[in-house]
DNA sequence: TAAAAAAATGAACGCTCACTCATTATACCA
DNA sequence: TGGTATAATGAGTGAGCGTTCATTTTTTTA
């Protein structure tokens, strides 16, 4: 029997999920075809069929692995900062800047998503579960500012949050959209400066 | 001849686009067909077919309709403003809030648009140039109280434009997919405390 | 090396849906 | 009211695409 290894199958998987991503992010979801992602991975449509059950299967585990790790991503990327004014600036950073350069496949698939969200429930659940996710960690962070006397006692963690994640998206989509006169640097510089001047004490 | 009168074809007219939106943000354009449109404007689909040459074209009729003239309307809605502090409030309220409570189809609509705008490029410059409207009309507000004297004269008016209009987007967005936690009070409440003292002289 | 089991192939199927057009209904005019 | 030009109808068409499965190829074991 030619069960072939474990890790050479992984492989196959990541390689269809490549594909699948190139796809999407080129022409859409909806305007892909099973057949362009087939073609794209040096797979039959059958083979890949034996990898995945539907094509919406193969966005949604793209949308697990790929976009909602972002949580995680973010935490990863701050546990180790100095206190709170660093972690906050790492994290704007990150949102607004550092993904973009590092990881630009994020952002579009994001717009993919998005444009999946309306029409498929699970999609759109994925979406708030990873808004959820990145929002419950920047409030963490800043209460644990306002707890420490760092950051100014009244203001509403979670509201900025919340507001910061909204910013941050929309961004990534009208970056991932290529708007034109779009300055990353800028926008993220001014985002601190209003984030640092809001969370001041006094 | 029947030669029907012309408002009589413009009501038909905007019986379909009407039909279109409730079908759209419905279930998005994607699974939204023809027929559907069509039994819900109570005509068939020849007639429809009298009033538009394609589906894609009731999309991108809707499109200029209805979200293109968002730069007019925010203009019209705080042209009479005592000023530029009164004048960027009313900009952020319109924008952040009232827009929700008075015309929460304009923000689903968005989503559907975004939904498409990456597998159609008229859809997709339909959303730049509206993003470009905004932000020149922002920066205009912005640059008018810079030259008055009342904002702080270092600020960016094109940068915090455009960030002003990606937050804007990214809340309507969550919105509109019904993120739960999502406080447009309180949001707009924040944002405009921190354009305040990111404005302020001194 | 032969047999067996897993993996891969791709033509074919069936379904959906945007769009068409021959036909019918309707509103206006003389 | 009859004639006519326009409007409306909706079954039909054809193309596209997700999915299947009978067949072939490949890999491993005995």
């Amino acid at each position: 029997m030619p069960k072939v290894t474990e890790t050479h199958k992984e492989q196959r998987r990541q390689a269809i999920l490549n594909a699948a991503e190139q796809v999407f992010l080129g022409k859409g979801y909806q305007l892909a075809t099973v057949d362009d992602i087939a073609v794209r991975s040096g797979l039959s449509v059958g083979a890949l069929y034996r990898y995945f059950p539907s094509k919406s299967e193969i966005m949604l585990t793209l949308m697990e692995e790929r976009l909602g790790r972002t949580p995680d991503l973010l935490e990863r990327l701050t546990a180790d900062a100095g206190g709170p004014w660093d972690q906050m600036s790492r994290c704007v950073d990150i949102f607004m800047l550092a993904l973009r350069v590092r990881h630009p496949s994020t952002g579009r698939l994001l717009l993919v998503a998005w444009g999946e969200a309306l029409q498929d429930r699970v999609v759109r659940e994925g979406l708030l579960d990873r808004f959820r996710g990145v929002v419950d960690y920047l409030s963490g962070v800043i209460e644990r500012g306002i707890s420490s006397g760092e950051f100014r006692p009244e203001a509403d963690a979670h509201v900025l949050a919340s507001l910061l994640m909204c910013l941050a998206d929309g961004v990534t989509l009208y970056w991932a959209a290529n708007t034109p006169g779009l300055e990353l640097q800028a926008i993220r510089a001014t985002v601190m400066s209003m984030v640092r001047s809001y969370l001041s004490v006094q």
